[in-house]
DNA sequence: CTGAAAGCGCTTACAG
DNA sequence: CTGAAAGCGCTTACAG
């Protein structure tokens, strides 16, 4: 079907290409393109026979410099091998629409060198806007110097309140993992967690033991057990608490890592998981929730959410229509095999 | 220090600004900041300065109508959330230099039409080239549709020869697996691997069977145990090995999913990684490998590497320096703790 | 209904 | 060394 021989490319017709074979002029050609309404049919007829026997793809630079708008966007980030920005930038791909607005990417590898190389090229190209993605919930610098578009930041929330920040709320998911294990008839219940200096963590233990001190209960331990986000630590710490804690009848743990670990130091300790403990892990990450035994319950942030959400606000600020602050949205549970009620 | 509101963005300046605020025409504006030879030191000095007050960032969009070619390339994938296009999108970027070429970033999710949406838009850009980036080593049909600028097929071969491809040479890391496990004194070695569908699979296979054939050896079981890339296939085959063939000493195999389920069913079969029997995984996936117990020794598909001599190949074809075919890149073994040498 | 002309922001010969 | 003019590919009033 496809005749294309990609060997022998050939130069991009233009408009001036198109009006010629049509034989109009180029006005006449691009009204009838643009489905203007002063055309003759068969004249607009004949024009768009000429631009497809041409595969005329009008060139939207040209377009950008008369409208002063690209329809096109930034997207700044850090952290393209880690789990967080692929999420955000497949949501925010999604709510700009295949083909209407295209997305530049951009990994800054952390370096703020390259992060400015970066944003004056993007400035040069006219994005319309940017959206700064991060890896951590802890509010982050602002973008420095002048940028004459408007800005998103995404999981990462900016410094600054009169920014617009999107992230995911920790506090809550804490207390929805912990209403989970409680729906479950679990009382007993331990926070295994990582890096405490990580903002995320320190706000669902947080959510964690005020749902707990709601249900005037509190954490096995009476604290959480914040670590690293490893299996290793999951592992060690799983082991600490079963043996000073026997009765523990729950993990809450703070990373599907962590859970993993968890999941394999009660098995090897004879503690059966859903029966005898239940466990739930965070970030609902397939490659491990999928394949452990059993399947890990966890918590999803959403993160394509909170990318839509953003290209949402990125899209109306651009509209002049500026929202401001940080917004947090909900995560929810996927429940599978490591938690179940009553059991 | 910084003195940045991103609430009040301003209007970007125009060459036809600086040219005002430095007393210049806009061709001598142009020409200084440009560092064309014909310009007063004094002259350029006051331009500049004019600029930098500014913040003026050219116009790319202007430049490029002038000049035939943006400094853009599209980036078309089907497969963001997965671990393939991710190295070769880094790799890509990182061979064109923060800032001198954007990279738009395109994803299918799999779907013929979006793709086509997302080429339109892309050539609407005029980027200056694109890479196709898949998830399997499986030829592909190439891009349909008259291309009008070059493309070049990363991971996933284009299937007309014409084209150009890089991808990663799957015979040879068997080969590089087995004399790895060769190397560490073993000669009983299974191999476990995913879905035969995947040609991935069966170079991998092929290679291992060469090297050990070479060797005087051939596989456990006189055959590559193909099923699924999961951990659960991965305990399953174990047990089956080792209770089938009790002498195994080593298992190459095809994912570090598969090697995960390995090394956990050799564990309560009581049999010790590394001193009894070695195991070595696939894609030096880090979640997975300096989690496992002991840490995974790996092959790793240099799929940075990948991306960058794709993007090398599409600037040479850009430049009109086509070559053409398909061209494997070497992987190489990531040495851990699951494989000792002797063991 | 159709087309000549101006202009988006820039660069590049070409005069002065 | 400096600047007026043409032109990249398009759209949009404005005449005809």
């Amino acid at each position: 079907m496809s005749t294309s021989s990609s060997a022998s490319p050939s130069r991009a017709a233009t408009l001036t290409d198109v009006a010629r074979l049509a034989g109009v002029s180029i006005a006449t050609a691009s009204k009838a393109i643009n489905g203007r309404a002063q055309v003759r049919a068969e004249t607009r007829q004949r024009v768009l026979e000429a631009a497809e026997q041409l595969s005329f793809a009008p060139n939207a630079l040209a377009k950008s410099l008369l409208q002063g708008r690209t329809g096109t966007v930034g997207l700044l980030t850090s952290d393209l091998e880690g789990r967080f920005s692929i999420p955000v930038l497949m949501g925010a791909e999604d709510a700009f629409g295949a083909g209407r607005v295209s997305v530049f990417l951009c990994d800054a590898r952390g370096d703020a060198i390259r992060e400015q190389h970066h944003i004056r090229a993007l400035l040069s190209r006219r994005v319309d806007g940017l959206i700064v993605v991060g890896s951590r919930t802890d509010p982050r610098p602002p973008l420095e110097g002048d940028i004459p578009v408007p800005v998103v930041y995404a999981y990462a929330p900016s410094e600054d309140p009169r920014d617009i920040s999107i992230t995911a709320d920790n506090v809550e998911a804490g207390r929805l993992a912990i209403d989970h294990l409680l729906s479950c008839g679990r009382t007993r219940i331990a926070h295994v967690s990582g890096d405490v200096t990580y903002k995320a963590a320190k706000d669902r233990a947080r959510g964690a033991a005020d749902a707990l001190a709601d249900a005037g209960l509190e954490l096995v331990g009476g604290r959480t057990f914040f670590g690293s986000w490893s299996e290793g630590w999951g592992r060690g710490a799983a082991r600490m608490v079963v043996e000073r804690h026997p009765d523990v009848d729950a993990f809450f743990c703070g990373s599907d890592q962590i859970a993993r670990g968890v999941l394999d130091a009660l098995r090897e300790l004879g503690r059966d998981v859903p029966t005898d403990v239940s466990v739930i892990g965070f970030d609902n990450w397939a490659v491990l929730t999928t394949n452990a035994r059993p399947q890990l319950t966890s918590i999803d942030m959403n993160l394509e959410q909170v990318g839509r959400v953003a290209a949402k606000r990125l899209f109306a600020a651009i509209e002049g229509t500026a929202s401001s602050g940080i917004e947090e949205l909900p995560c929810r549970v996927v429940t599978r095999e490591s938690t179940v009620p009553n059991g």
